[in-house]
DNA sequence: TAGTGGTCTAGACCACTAG
DNA sequence: TAGTGGTCTAGACCACTAT
């Protein structure tokens, strides 16, 4: 450890900076796995509980995974899918295919999607504003979990006003049939001409942790998609939290005026 | 608590659950302070290590802080600034204030920044590439940090190719004048046309924790934005280190065919 | 069965805050 | 000075993986 005489740190903040200096300069690769508890405590002369520590503190970085009975290894980047602004092209789901598969098709992933819940559900805050409806008034929901090449990344819930659902029966169906659910909005008469966007992120609390398979270390995005038409009324609110190791947003506009 | 006869969920676990339901519900406001460890130990008739780790587990997700000498607390989010599409409004730096001031004045906030390296240095991949140079070959750096009412709150390195740098000297310059780099770029006959931004999450790690003051349970976005000019050629590439808890990303655009 | 990380205890001592 | 959270030790026992 290279430690100035004058380094007060705690120990377990210490050595936590030496592995991570490893992990850095490459001794210490990515997958490879690291030396047991009992090695690192006596290497570092500290106790087990100090070493336990220090590999917690990396764990939070994101830069170490353990596995009960197994070891402790370097954390390797998982597949990360884009989500971006080409995700809504007309091209991509009037041919056909829903979004999310056409768009994870394109990357070389498999996508699939399990819908939750479908009915009825009074709109959050959040939702209600947007949608232009009264906090906790009812809303017609789909709920989905969605998977990309098997695991699970994402849980999407769509939003529409009970008056749309009237108006476009195939939001009620569990299969919204090809092209998805702007397909049938189209049909139905309704033009879809902007996206608004809006992305926040923090830590993943409670269930979320279990039900996305997410590693200490793991942020999510919260994203609230609203979908316009011509005339600029909301046809669809989607709030969706995403594994964040498993997306990048991909972004590309033109400078506004 | 209330766990079931057959939860054999570790205790730590069991604590830290109680906990965020009585966070969820309110019974545990924003702001208020938790009783202390010895308190919670006698209450849950555990250890103070078990109290220890529950509140550990808390403050990765984000929901408590603890201050030495003084309590443990319920986290309360902080103001964050909006980055968003309209953040390049050519009226915006065309009418003379930075960017970042002025999209942080708009909501209320005050900005300000510190330069912390001006010169030459060698691209780093994800740069070079999106800049169009080689790997490592030189380009012209401005590394700022910014701050929102004082906090900081993003590392911003932008790069530009030796041959704008030259072409626009007040890039050279600690201060690029009213409007920044973007009005000067514009002045010397380069017009900027379209941005394209990229975003991941991801955990802090080492230093970027203390530079930016982050809490445990504060992710951070990596943002790569680059804008190009007219005839598709790059004229900047940022890379930034935002602070997870101090913004929110917002995009608004036309449906692409 | 041997070896790994995970949970939990009991307790000493330190660092910081507040009155 | 009293009370708070932070660091650290030593050790028992459990849960999971590999062979």
């Amino acid at each position: 450890m290279s430690t100035g005489p004058t380094d007060a740190r705690p120990l377990q903040v210490r050595v936590a900076d030496d592995i991570r200096a490893k992990i850095e300069t490459g001794e210490y690769a990515p997958g490879q796995q690291l030396p047991t508890y009992d090695a690192l405590a006596e290497a570092y002369l500290c106790s087990l509980a100090v070493i336990r520590k220090a590999v917690d503190l990396l764990k939070q970085q994101g830069l170490l995974i353990t596995e009960q009975g197994k070891g402790t290894f370097v954390r390797k980047r998982a597949k990360a899918r884009r989500h971006g602004t080409d995700r809504y092209s007309r091209g991509r789901w009037s041919s056909g295919t829903a979004i999310l598969i056409a768009e994870a098709a394109q990357q070389g992933l498999e996508a699939s999607q399990h819908l939750r819940f479908l009915g009825t559900a009074p709109a959050p805050p959040d939702v209600a504003e947007r949608l232009g409806i009264e906090e906790g008034a009812p809303a017609h929901v789909r709920r989905r979990t969605t998977y990309i090449d098997g695991r699970p990344n994402q849980l999407a819930d769509s939003y529409y006003t009970l008056a749309l659902a009237e108006a476009v029966p195939a939001l009620k169906d569990e299969d919204t049939g090809p092209g998805g659910g702007f397909a049938r909005i189209e049909e139905a008469g309704y033009q879809l001409a902007r996206i608004r966007e809006e992305i926040t992120l923090r830590m993943p609390v409670g269930p979320e942790i279990s039900v996305l398979e997410l590693r200490e270390g793991t942020p999510v995005a919260d994203l609230i998609s609203t979908a316009y038409d011509q005339q600029g009324r909301p046809l669809e609110v989607m709030v969706a939290v995403i594994a964040g190791d498993m997306v990048t947003f991909n972004y590309d506009f033109p400078v506004p005026d």
